[in-house]
Order: C-alpha cells, then sequence, then structure tokens
DNA sequence: CGATAAACGAGACGGTACGTCGCGTCTTCTG
DNA sequence: CAGAAGACGCGACGTACCGTCTCGTTTATCG
C-alpha cells in the first residue's frame, strides 16, 4: 500500500480534507439530522468541492459512516477505569457526565445509520465495531474481573450480559427517544445486572430467603 | 365523523384501496427498505395514483408508519398464553416460530423508521405502541405473575426487567443485524432474565459454590 | 397522434409551459450566448422544475435548436413584400430595419448551435430551414420574377445566386463579427447579385467599355 | 526575448511538446468536435500532463484557436498559383483535391469556434486571419490581375466579390453541412463570379441583350 | 332521473438533492 | 526548474423522488 502510493505520481490526496469533511459533516449531521444532511452543504461547509467528497466516499451514506466512525474518541478503555473493588462500583464508575453525552450523540447519529444498514450489509460490522463494541467490551471485561476476584459465580452468561446495557440504552434512544440519564443507567445496573450475577442490591435485605 | 361523512356529497372513498395501499407499501419496505421505497412505487403496486395514497397519508412518513402499525397481528396477548406453572416455562412459551418471525419482520420495518422518529418526534409513540409495547406487555404480565405466585421475589425491578427482551432483540436486528433465534432468546432468559430475579437455570448445579 | 394524445390518462401536458420555455431560452440565450446558457437558469426564468425541461427536450442542444426554430417569425415571407417593378428594387426592399434586426439576432443564435450541428446531423435540416431557407427562399422567388418579367436573362444559376447573400450575411456575422446593416446589404446587390445577372450598377456608366 | 529566455535558469521548455499537443487537439477536435473535446482528453493522447498545456494556452478556447492556426498549411499563396492567362482559368486553378480537403477541415474546425468568437471577441481576428484571409486573398489577387490584364471591367467591387466564394463555403460547410467540392466551386464560379464581373460563361449564347 | 360533487388512475408540475464530469489551478514527484 | 500525473474548488449536467395539481372517468347522493 505504501509502496503502491509512493509510486504513484500526481498530486497527493490532501490529507486535511479528510478530516475537514468528516468534522463537516458530522456537524451537519448534528443540526439537521441524516436526511436533511446535503453533500453540498458538507463540501461547502468544509470549504470543498463536491468532487472531493465523492473522490473519497462513494456515497452520502459512506460519508456519513466514516463520520460516526470518527466519533469513537470517548476515553473508555479498560484502562482508564479505576478499580473500585466492587463491581457495582466499577459499573457505576462508567457513568460519566461526558461519557453518557458521547453515547447519546453516537446513539443519535446510529439512528440515521439504521436504515442504511439494510442496503449496506458490508458496513453493518463497522458501524458494530465503532458504536457498540467499546461499551460492550469494557463491561465484559468488568465482569470477568469480578469473577476473577470471586465476587460473582464463574458460570454467569458474560457475552450476554455485557450487552445488556448498551441493548437498553440503544433501545432507549432509538426507539423510545428518552434520555439516557443516570438514572436509567442505575436502574440496569440494580434492577439487571447485579440481580443476574447474584447480588441482590443493598437496599433489598439480605435475601434469607431461598 | 360519520355524520359528516353521511352529509357529504361525491364519491365514498374506496374503502378498499386503504388496505391494498397499505400492503403495498409494507410489501416495499420489506424488499427494498425504507428510503429505497418510493411513494409512485408503492401506487404502482397498489394499482392507485398518487393522489390516492395522498388523499389518505400525508406524507411517507405517515404511510410507512402506519403500514407498520398494520403489523401488529402477531397473536401475542396474555390470554392466547398458556399458564406453564413457572416464570421459565411462561417465556419459553413466548418463543414460537411465527411469532420471532412476526417480530423480525416488525423489527427490520422498524429500522427504517428509525431515521424517521428523529424528525417526526410525534410519531414516537405509535412506533413504540406498535413495535414494542405488546411484548413488553407480556413479559411484565409474565413476571407479575410469577410474583403473584412467589415464585420470584416482589421487589424486583419488573419494569425494567420487561424490557430487557425486547432491547436486546432490536439490538440484534437493527444494530447487530443477526437474526433473532431460538437460542438468542433463550440465551437471554437463561443468562439475564431467570438470574436477575434470583433463579439459577437448572443446567448449573445446585449453588453450592459460592 | 390526437388519437392516442386523447386515449393516454393522466394530466395533459400544460401547453403554456413550452412557449414560457422556450421563450426563456431565447431571452438567456441573448443574454448570455449558448454556453452560458444554464438549463437551471431557463427553468427558473421560466418558472418551471427542470423536469418539466427535460420531460420536453432530452438535452440542452435540443431545447436550443426548438428555441431557435421558434424565431421563424420575421414577416418575411413572398406575399408581403411589394412588387416594385425592379429586380434592384425588390431586393432593397428586403432591407427593412425590422427584418435586418431579426436576421442578426437568428444569426446571433445560429452561431451557438454550429457547434452542435457536428454532434447532432440530425438537426442540420431543421437549423437549416428555419435560419437560412427563409431568405434563401425570398430571394429566389424575386429572381425568378425578374426572370419572368424579361428582366434578366432566363439562364441565370438562380439556385447558387439565391445563396449568395444569406451566405455572406452568415459570413459576415458569425466569423467576421461586423454588423449586417444596409451598407453592406446593397454592396451584395450592386457589387454582387445584379452585375451577375447582367445588370449593370447605374452609376457606372452605361457599359460602353467592352 | 532571446535574452530573456536564455538568463532565465532552469529547464528549458521542451519544444516537442508544442506541435505534440496542436496535433492532439486538432485530432480530438475533428472527431468529437469542440465541446466533445476535453482538455484531460487532448492531455493524454499528447502523454502531456494538463499544467503543460495550460502553461502555454491560457484556456481550451486558445489552444483550440492556436491548432487551427496551425492548419494554415494548404500552400495557396498566390505565387504558387499559375497564370492561366484567363480569370476562369485562375480561378479553376484554385481547386485542388488537397486544397479542398484542406478547406473543409478548416471550416470543420471553425464550427467550434463559432460560438467561442462570440465570448472572444478579442480571437475575431486571429481567426479570421488563419481560416478566411488567406482564400480571399488569392481571389482578391487574381480579380486584381483579371482587371490589370484588362479582362474585365476596371469598377468591379473586388473587395465584395472576393468574399463570394469563402463565405459561399462556410456557409456550405457550417450551415448546410454538404461538403464543398468541385461541382459546387465551380458553380460559384460560373454562377456568380464570373457573371458578376460581366464575363458570361461559354455555355451561354454571347449575351446580344444588353 | 339528471345534476353535482367527490374519489379514482394516471401522470405533469415546481422543487431539491443526487452523483458525474469538465474547467482551470495547484501540488507532488521525477528527470 | 519543466514535465507527467492527478487532486483541488467550482459549477452545470441530467436523473429521481417528493408532495401538489390537473386531467378525464366513475360512482354516489341530492334536488
Amino acid at each position: 500500500m505504501t509502496e503502491a502510493e509512493a509510486l504513484r505520481p500526481g498530486r497527493k490526496r490532501d490529507a486535511s480534507r479528510d478530516p475537514a469533511i468528516l468534522d463537516a459533516a458530522i456537524e451537519v449531521l448534528a443540526e439537521t439530522g441524516y436526511e436533511g444532511m446535503t453533500i453540498d452543504l458538507v463540501a461547502a461547509r468544509a470549504k470543498a468541492g463536491k468532487a472531493t467528497v465523492y473522490r473519497r466516499w462513494a456515497s452520502k451514506n459512506e460519508l456519513v459512516l466514516e463520520a460516526v466512525a470518527c466519533l469513537k474518541t470517548a476515553g473508555l478503555d479498560p484502562d482508564s477505569l479505576p478499580d473500585t473493588g466492587t463491581l457495582r462500583g466499577d459499573l457505576v464508575a462508567m457513568i460519566k457526565p461526558h461519557s453518557i453525552q458521547d453515547a447519546q450523540r453516537k446513539m443519535q447519529v446510529m439512528g440515521g445509520l439504521v436504515s442504511m444498514l439494510t442496503r449496506h450489509p458490508e458496513l453493518v460490522e463497522t458501524a458494530q465495531e465503532v458504536i457498540v463494541e467499546p461499551r460492550v467490551r469494557v463491561t465484559r471485561f468488568l465482569l470477568r474481573r469480578a469473577i476473577d476476584r470471586g465476587e460473582i459465580r464463574a458460570d454467569v452468561d458474560v457475552d450476554t450480559l455485557a450487552l445488556v446495557s448498551s441493548s437498553m440504552a440503544a433501545h432507549r434512544t432509538l426507539i423510545q427517544r428518552k434520555p439516557v440519564d443516570r438514572a436509567f443507567l442505575i436502574s440496569i445496573i440494580d434492577g439487571v445486572l447485579l440481580p443476574a450475577v447474584g447480588i441482590v442490591p443493598e437496599t433489598a435485605e439480605p435475601a434469607a430467603a431461598r
């Protein structure tokens, strides 16, 4: 690739145009929504010609997809999360205002993509990777750590449980159109995740029954 | 309404056009997706004129919405469900092939609507009611019955738990684009729902550990 | 044709759009020239949508051609011309200010068409018929009348002579870009046409020489 | 010029590129016509970069114009023409197959220029000089020689008559799109030019009348 | 029972976005 | 530095779809 690129004569793609266009796209996407977004508008906002946009992305859809892909910035890697000592503490630590905001925005954009995925199955994986995987990955990591430290049973269905939070957040954003706020996320943690791994929230009495 | 209708002179609306158009809409929606769907195409398929469509629905969006609303046919009302005696039995009883198929189709169509909801918040409730509520309602009912019969604790978060299944199914269909098959639903039941209400699936040994 | 048209269902073409668009086209054509002319501009000026233009003419070229075809209005039919009794009188009578103006405008438009004809030979005849034939026809008529009244010899090459004036006017407009004014036309009449049919203009002495 | 050129540092312009580009331009011009001609195509055909083209000519129009200017090759200078002793002989001597061909080609290219002249009046003179003047000049020369030798009257309108042949050939090529063949040129000579200078072609009787 | 009025299939209308292509300029690398 | 290659900003092209508006025809109710 790098060789072929070096060998090819002619002016190089202006690397600064890509982010400029993507930023403009994200901006417009956020302001006017997917269908309100116009290539002409994006190009104009990026001070680019339409041809320059189409030289990079074959269609509006692909541009949108990559623009979304660039949203991945939400500092949510496992390492940056503290080990609070308890699963609940870890999960609650994920709920940071700016992280919520980021997820919210991603989901909003995702709304525009959903219909697109129907027609462009090849993009599913990318969307998947960018939008849902990050949070799922972290949750999975936290669950495994809880198992390792003996806090929860080892035979819980980690993979399925890790999806719960993302799924419900997506559902709430895309379909219910309600805000994914702290209270909602807490209710998932305390109402679903923790009970499912056998931790009864403290508000309830110590579960003598059964 | 009926009066005004009776008083108004002129030819009556041909009642048979409504379902014809809606059917065509659903057909096209399923085949080509939301953005691929064209009013001209729908009208042609229903052998109707465009004016006949627009006389009934103000826009493509509203047509799509009502078309979706007509998908509610999947005999999933609480009364038709047997009381198997156990929560797990009840939940598994919901998994019927044609019910799965129906949900699948609904979700597929829902995909096309998501981007629409951004611009037409007034449609959210309808979509909500038609697509997600039915299943959520049934699940909620089953959970309450389990509480009533003393099978599970009374302080579980019924409302949140009832959403789990629908949310995860939606996520799987719309975003992951994987089929919502029996295995997937079972893994939700046994991996999330039952554990969350304190029922450890039988496959695991009787909790000697811990 | 008329039958097929009557039988075809659907809204009829709005007959008033054709002239509106053609007029706008001619207007723009005259103002900005052929390549400066834009379909969008023409449509906007005619308060029409682009589709309405393209429904009638397959391309900018065809629109231009028909617009030109509509210029044929320059009241120059043989009947409207007086019989002055002499060929010179008849020819000079053709030189009327508004007739000159009309020819000028036609030629100007013709300028834009010339390059088009290369690629669309099928349009040559139309252009020919509209632009050059009228004047040629009249000149031919006048020559024949002169023959009939015995003013000139019967064996002059009427067909070729009839073309002289048009050709030279075209040449002057399109290539030399000089105005086709009265003096120029008179010089053609007195310097070429009349001598060629054996009439020596009076300014010269009565042909004692030779 | 030569000094400045010598003083300027850096690589010299590759003189061989000029004719290569011009030839390519003429080639494309002949094949696809003016509007079908693309700078990219010309450059590619000449194995040149676009910048190399634009370093030499400021625009497509100017390139075309100079390309046309290079067509002047058709050995038609007065000196190369024989003095046949009669005007008719001289005029007919101008009709040489390759000369016809050349004129034909020039005119074809001229077709593409006509629309250009509207927008670039400064090019009129060049076009004029290159395309029409050569033939006009020769004709004018022959007419004067005929006067000098006493073959025709001295008071004929030489300037106007000299234009006849070129004008009619242009008209025939550009507008009528018919070939300018020997027969056509002969008919101009015998039907217009010679009669106009008082020479009645031999086929007709000796013009006793008047 | 004829007039009136609305609904119907068909499709033209004014708009607007799409994705393509050409112009003339600018940038990169090679000789 | 010139030259080949080709990306850049710009803007017109011709297409497709939206939602509205006529057409001529069919069907129902009112006078």
